[in-house]
DNA sequence: TAAAGCTGTTACATGGGTGTCACAAAAGCA
DNA sequence: TGCTTTTGTGACACCCATGTAACAGCTTTA
């Protein structure tokens, strides 16, 4: 499956968020930042991420709201959920663990400790993450080597149309708008028309077909674009 | 590599330090002794240990600052640090481990404890830090001898380009970003102009071209370079 | 102490990747 | 069928990433 993982980082407080963001990114996370409770199920709609990071106290809707809602739907059920909190008490702790958190980490914390537990959650629930090697069908994108490969031949790509096939490569057959693509492969601050996507898309499939094989993308008419 | 694995024994309180060095003489070990963190520091620049240990609490430099500043050194970054403490307190565990020390002993320890703490160190880094011989086609780089061999000939590189050609010996063929080169080569807390890496990166491909041969060296646009 | 070697920075050349546009083609819609 | 909207794609100007020579400061060596 994925070779980045997307984090989605749920921290009101910006020093500590930053902390993390960067050593989440350091070790290949993609980070999603959100400040509050209503922007995390916001980010969660937008695009699944991988795992999630809360921290307990936040203004407004409350990371342990968040967790509940999250916990009690179907498609978000087994996102898995780390708790961040500033209170030790067992109490607290029971409570994090009964809305359906599956680990907790209590302040102060070592940035060791943090990535650690990030890490034993995604072996738990993503064990084929631990390989860096995306593939559909003939198609072979080592994000390590950062080299792709189709039915064995070695594909000559851009930087951009690597990141766009590697999000493609994430998950397969979802349909991408172009908004989210110009998120994910160009970045979410990058003023870019979104015509340009449909240009790329173009470079990436005369890329992929250039020793022959079937177009794998898929347009779909007013939504975006799909791979498969 | 020595049969008889170097330790540097960083203790000042004499009782103590004769009890460890006795136990680590008997089991085979060289044991250098240092009785501060100055002296500690002097040590190491004298001729690099195979594993350190540590007391937390010295006076003048104290074994926090040094784990600090070996660990940011990437001569001897990867030579295991074992810190020794009396306080149990989870804060100060988290201080040590942010250092960057290996493990971690809480006093009072048994003396098996304490061998067994040794011995898992360096059953978990001699294989690849000591005198091991790294290769990639034609190329050969001896850590120890510190020579590097093209086709047999002999090469001459400075400090830096035989770090940096290190770094990419030990992962052929993964792609290493400027940051995770200036990182690993460098040192984590060094500020650099990110460019300087090409420079090397230069330096590094006319040595290894000078008596002819293609260069192993790729350039991956966007992201970085790689080995192969 | 002088010489040699190494390092990091800067500046400049260059080539390839990038975004935008315009128009063609295709797909929906009435 | 005719019209509108959406998508495909060639062309092109721009500019950013990279390669590299030159240089000054610093450390090591003779």
């Amino acid at each position: 499956m994925s070779a980045r993982p997307t984090v989605l980082l749920v921290e009101d407080e910006p020093a500590q968020r930053e902390v993390l963001a960067y050593n989440l990114e350091a070790e290949g996370f993609d980070v999603v930042r959100a400040c509050d409770g209503e922007e995390a199920l916001l980010c969660v709609k937008e695009g699944l991420p991988d795992i999630i990071v809360l921290d307990w106290m936040m203004p407004g809707v409350s990371g342990i709201e968040v967790c509940r809602r999250l916990k009690s739907r179907p498609e978000t059920r087994l996102i898995p959920v780390i708790m961040l909190s500033a209170r030790s008490e067992e109490v607290d702790k029971v409570r994090g663990l009964e809305t359906g958190a599956d680990d907790y980490i209590v302040k102060p914390y070592s940035v060791a400790e943090f990535m650690a537990r990030v890490r034993k959650e995604l072996r738990r629930t993503r064990p084929s993450t631990v390989g860096e090697v995306l593939t559909y069908e003939d198609i072979e994108l080592n994000s390590e080597t950062h080299r792709v490969t189709r039915a064995g031949a070695e594909l000559k790509l851009g930087p951009t149309e690597f990141r766009l096939l590697a999000t493609f490569l994430e998950k397969p057959g979802r349909v991408f708008s172009r908004d989210q693509l110009l998120d994910r492969v160009w970045g979410r601050d990058i003023y870019v028309d979104t015509r340009t996507v449909d240009v790329h898309i173009g470079r990436l499939r005369k890329a992929l077909t250039q020793f022959g094989g079937s177009d794998p993308l898929r347009t779909v008419r007013g939504a975006g674009y799909a791979l498969g």
